[in-house]
DNA sequence: TGTACATCAGTGAACGCGCGTTCACTGATGTAC
DNA sequence: TGTACATCAGTGAACGCGCGTTCACTGATGTAC
């Protein structure tokens, strides 16, 4: 972000990204136009093209931007719990990089990077359930874990749940919820 | 949906509401447009704004039918745990109303119709929540069964989750899910 | 039963706007020799 | 170290399109008397 005295704007590519990022968290992914971000960026409006194709390839970058900063996320985790902590603090750090993961219309389904990001991230997934014992049905101890996860953070995003909180701190609220839940399936639970 | 030979359409209103519907749960909010919707309705293309001065009164109305599908829903059902079942069902049968119900940033959020319906369903909700007994925190239990059955409806919706069912119905599996977490609270595990 | 009038629902032409896309271009950067 | 050339990144004018909005209108329906 120098004087800008150049022809060559430096990172294009990043500074679209990060005004992809502003936009969709305001309004939404539906206000966003290629057109607007190159303004946003100081540069003619056809030069975004050069870099996304179009929306729909902006998009994907997008998410599969996001898809690496979950797994990034997920992986430092110590257990099932925590990666679900992981995961709403996640959501609610990087919203519009969220709302547009899990909005898959607006994506290029079979691109390479973001095929290749999701695996990351949901490798991260797996690897909390692995380590899930003495529960009869582990996957599907797993999928109840995500849409827990998932489903507390979309909820809070929406601001649906919000209120309800009051003061506590949504992480903290999190473990609340799990707490309640598994009351002697997990491991950290057990003490493990 | 006569002959047509009439000037005025009969039900202009529902006929745009239904055509919106289509189109949402095809191409998601964002490929609305009001023209579009006359069209599909064989209509001049300024009919609709007479009907919903806008695409957000138009969604607004769609958000608050779709609310008050959910209430008479979640009414008939036993308890909490049905309840559950019947929100995730809800979410597959109304992909569209789904959808536009939890993005409020497309909505008149101060619209009365959409808040009495959304008073009706959260009604629904917290006679569930009434009905939990021997739970240290009945509200955040609330919270847990909310966020667990809008995650697994909106995995499910964003194709996140459907290969790993099977050929298990989502009902089916939804119960699974609960019986898994909730192990002893829920007053229909204990048989009352 | 008839007439007059108000209201309501939909029409169709016109407008201005922002968008994506194309295209010939130009300035900057990198590489070969 | 210098020169020539290829490639890359961004420009800016032009286009056609679908959109929302406005507006004077007209046909249909309902109501008062």
């Amino acid at each position: 972000m120098t004087s800008r005295s150049t022809y060559h704007h430096g990172d294009l590519r990043q500074a679209v990204l990060a005004a992809a990022l502003d936009v969709i968290a305001a309004d939404g992914p539906g206000a966003l136009s290629l057109r607007d971000l190159a303004r946003r960026a100081g540069v003619s409006h056809a030069a975004p093209a050069h870099h996304f194709k179009d929306r729909t390839g902006l998009l994907t970058a997008l998410a599969a931007q996001g898809y690496d900063l979950l797994a990034g996320a997920l992986a430092a985790a110590p257990d099932l719990r925590e990666r679900g902590v992981r995961y709403v603090c996640f959501a609610l750090d990087h919203p519009a990089h969220f709302q547009v993961m899990f909005q898959p219309d607006l994506l290029r389904a079979d691109d390479p990077d973001l095929l290749a990001a999701k695996e990351r991230a949901s490798a991260g997934l797996r690897a909390g359930i692995a380590e899930l014992r003495d529960v009869p049905d582990p996957r599907t101890a797993g999928i109840a874990a995500w849409s827990l996860a998932h489903g507390f953070a979309t909820l809070l995003l929406t601001h649906n749940v919000r209120d309800a909180l009051g003061d506590r701190d949504p992480e903290e609220y999190f473990r609340a919820l799990t707490g309640l839940l598994f009351t002697q399936q997990l491991p950290s639970e057990r003490g493990e």
